[in-house]
DNA sequence: AATACATATGAATAATGCTTCATATTTGGT
DNA sequence: ACCAAATATGAAGCATTATTCATATGTATT
């Protein structure tokens, strides 16, 4: 099989793929937040959370930054608007259902 | 948990999410092609290939034309290059490895 | 209408990935 | 040095998704 792009762009799209770290990026738009902050707003655990950051710093969507015994995480703006952008206009032209995909 | 974007997006990258699937759109991009075109080129299954390409075409992906018996596959260039465009920058500017991920 | 070719579908197994729970690590305060 | 708070890590069980194999459908062609 061959393998170009799709061995680089693997990685990046899976770990995309996940509602919890699609959450996450989404309330990291808003500003910078500590672990906590994430899982209370998500409603979802600590430990949860702390996973799926991983990924999501070793592919580059996120930056951490140690704040006291807090871990303040950023989201790579640059990256994930420019990728909401092409899902948004996709969505728009694309999408049977405007976006909100059928089962 | 938060639903905004995460559900709107959620598909869409799961979508992506598949090296054969990346490497089916990768394909696309010299143009339209069958089925079977897909699968020697691929070196795959063509039961393995129409099984992918479907979540492709409901996603929006690929469109299909029936020409004979055959039934060609084309891609959407305007989502997929505009992604890819992303992506490479993406890798260009925070993968540390230069857009092959390490394990 | 019978055959051959191209593609699609279904169901079962195999493979991945996710979540949870328990525990380890790190940092700050006393 | 000890305790508490914040985060990270590991392993197990669970769930979801992929791939395969067998077969069905659909479309020429004779």
């Amino acid at each position: 099989m061959k393998k170009g792009l799709s061995q680089t762009c693997y990685r990046f799209f899976s770990t995309l793929a996940n509602p919890t770290r699609l959450a996450t990026l989404e309330n990291l738009i808003e500003g910078p937040m500590s672990v906590s902050g994430i899982a209370e707003a998500l409603e979802q655990e600590q430990s949860m959370i702390s996973h799926n950051l991983r990924p999501l710093v070793r592919c580059g969507f996120v930056q951490v930054e140690s704040k006291g015994k807090e871990r303040i995480y950023h989201l790579n703006r640059d990256t994930f608007e420019a990728l909401l952008a092409v899902v948004e206009n996709h969505a728009k032209r694309y999408c049977p259902t405007g976006g909100r995909c059928q089962p």
